[in-house]
DNA sequence: CTTGCTGGTTTGCTCAACAATATGACCCGC
DNA sequence: GCGGGTCATATTGTTGAGCAAACCAGCAAG
């Protein structure tokens, strides 16, 4: 049962209409073009992609299964919102998969776990030294990914970007205009530090460096939210 | 502002069609109905239910986001099947998410959550004494769930359904020939003393349990697995 | 200031159709 | 018999039109 060709790493990948449509309505969103809470008309959305009114449907249905839609029956579609509480639950959840991987690190040690982690923070610090805002949250993001991924589980992975994603609906609107972000000093190496202790420190730590994050968001949201001038900051 | 009207608890909800085929299809998915690994033809199932095949497949996409259904390029739906990673990797994932529900109970002790944990321990002996498999495995499901619900973070309880959802998948088969299950003794109630110590005792008395638990299940993956007959017990 | 109507807009869902792809049968040279 | 082709068929991916029901805003009437 050996496979004669082995290392066709290269995998093949059609996308069929409906899956560029996600991507491209995820892009959107994430990169902050469609603000959250906005409806999504249907009609318009197929006329924009130049696809059939089913196929946006489908779209939207894969799309409110990642939870960056929400459908409200004979009302449409509407690009999520983040209230205050979603914040919170978000980084309580994160923390809860975090430090299932901080333990399971802190078990098997794994050196290669290690030196990505080591490689990452060093990346943030240059992205951070160079004003680059861009580059630091996308480091950020792939630091915790890939603390979570040390724990093994695919599932306990995917949750996390899901996570990770739906705080991205929230600085969607920050990253374009950077002045916001980036003002909080970098200590992805301290928690590295912590991570390379005991099992104790290292999820102190992350508690920690969570929790800092935490309200860093919250802050940003209610900023942002207040701008937006809409919406109370408490209540989406 | 005062609402004139308060209590009106008894929300209102009406039922699309394409809701009604997912909970349709999901319900004859975890009762085991329609087997793991099944091809859903959409002409059929939209002839069975009565709907139009868009219909249909606006609810396949719903049902894949829960992750009871695969899709595959040009070849269709098919009801999803666990392996015996995936079931490894369930049992890290609730792992991670129950600790999280343990630690929280063993901060606030909350006695409400206390409470209804030794309510569903009882309702679990009960059934295990009477030979009562389907509700043994409900009332685990609920204490399990209960004890998430501890960490008061919506997303984290969701995340845990859908894990207990897709574990279901594999007992689905099972739960109508109940021969092969309730064999293991009823240790909740073990659990629940655990949970009322020290935090220590209560994560190691948790993983012990749910250790105990993917051994038993994957035991009986194997053996289904078998009596299906097709396919090699650790590889789907 | 509330109630009720009214017309336009949007969704939920259906139906019919067509191209592209997968699947299996069949046939063939060896 | 077996690997390799060809072809027919089934099924999916996607479209487009169309209709009933639900929603929304505005306006008239009490």
């Amino acid at each position: 049962m050996a496979s004669p060709i082995t290392g066709l790493g290269a995998t093949i990948h059609r996308q069929s209409v409906t899956e560029q449509a996600v991507a491209a309505l995820r892009e959107a969103i994430l990169s902050g073009r469609i603000a959250p809470g906005t409806p999504l008309r249907e009609a318009a959305l197929a006329a924009e992609l130049g696809l059939s009114r089913n196929t946006v449907r489908e779209a939207a249905r894969l799309l409110s299964g990642e939870g960056l839609v929400r459908h409200q029956m004979n009302r449409g579609i509407v690009v999520a919102t983040i209230t205050a509480a979603d914040v919170s639950d978000i980084y309580a959840a994160r923390e809860a998969t975090e430090k299932a991987g901080a333990q399971a690190l802190a078990q098997h040690r794994d050196p290669v776990a290690y030196q990505q982690l080591a490689d990452l923070a060093d990346q943030i610090e240059a992205a951070f030294s160079r004003g680059d805002v861009a580059a630091v949250l996308d480091g950020d993001r792939r630091f915790h990914a890939t603390l979570v991924a040390a724990a093994g589980s695919p599932r306990l992975c995917r949750f996390h970007a899901r996570l990770q994603q739906e705080q991205r609906l929230v600085l969607a609107l920050a990253e374009r205009s950077s002045r916001e972000l980036g003002r909080t000093a970098d200590d992805h190496r301290e928690l590295l530090d912590a991570l390379r202790g005991s099992p104790a420190l290292a999820t102190a730590q992350l508690t920690a460096h969570l929790q800092a994050g935490a309200a860093e968001l919250q802050r940003l949201r209610t900023l942002l939210a207040q701008r937006a001038g809409t919406q109370a900051p408490d209540d989406g």
